[in-house]
DNA sequence: TTCATATAAATGCAATTGCATCGACAAGGA
DNA sequence: TCCTTGTCGATGCAATTGCATTTATATGAA
């Protein structure tokens, strides 16, 4: 096992990118919660089930899409419910599983989250970088993806 | 009050940053907890009382610091001081505040929090983009930072 | 079949968080 | 001095989260 020290670029560039995404993250839940809309999460579920159409998604598959522990995908699916965001179908084969498919309150809920919520990112991403300079975030952001499980 | 939508530009760059930090943060975590060490917000605050000195910080100051809630400092102080990693000092010009210093056990646990969150660190961004890249990132994100309260 | 193991999803319980408020002191005007 | 208002930090309580486990079903080997 090696021990690794950071070089000061990496150091500075981590700083920021966990600080800066914080505080992006803060002000568009802020956003959302001044709107009395719920939270970025039940967005991204909304947003996923309505990608995947009528044919909807399992549980087990929603958990990879948004980055959440299965239990919290249980619960936060169990709170969708409630509210009529989404609907639970028992799946034929496997009597263990089900299907999750969203509503048209939950489609029209996730319309108005993203009223705010791409009301922030146009906000504080889109107005402060050009096209060009987005599209160079993106890139070297997309190189720190999916660390190879480290040893 | 002005409605706007984002380029597709910017949501794909949100969706990287706010996906690829959330995962690093993660990972460090782990890596942490899989060390039996405490988070990383433990060390953002011994950071930040190593830093300040002999003369320590008011909790106050170490609010603007580390991006936490008032009641979360509390807190954190409180088990900090627990471990005996901080000191708490009544501070003589005003009888309502306190000043926090860093004790030599919080020095200890700073060290050895480091030697995992820097490997960390290296393991994440700095192996994974060079010193000029890193300080392209550095730079995109500096003119993220700070958004001024939106109306 | 039968049994051992694996996977899907939910949940009991303890720990943590968020919200609102409180208690204590400070600051400044009347 | 007295009173109002503001700031510092802590905390009661409800909601949420994390961990470990449970329930239910599937899968595959013997």
């Amino acid at each position: 096992m090696t021990k690794k020290s950071p070089s000061p670029e990496a150091i500075a560039a981590w700083a920021r990118l966990v600080r800066v995404s914080r505080q992006l993250v803060e002000r568009t839940e802020d956003a959302l919660k001044a709107s009395g809309l719920p939270p970025l999460a039940w967005y991204d579920v909304l947003h996923e089930l309505a990608e995947a159409g009528e044919g909807g998604l399992r549980p087990f598959e929603l958990i990879d899409r948004i980055l959440l522990a299965q239990y919290s995908v249980s619960r936060l699916l169990a709170r969708l419910e409630v509210d009529g965001l989404i609907e639970k179908l028992p799946v034929s084969d496997d009597g263990r599983g089900q299907t999750v498919r969203i509503t048209a309150s939950g489609r029209e809920m996730r319309r108005r989250i993203w009223a705010i919520y791409g009301a922030s990112i146009a906000d504080q991403i889109g107005d402060r970088l050009s096209a060009q300079d987005l599209k160079t975030l993106a890139s070297l952001l997309g190189r720190l993806r999916d660390p190879p499980a480290s040893e």
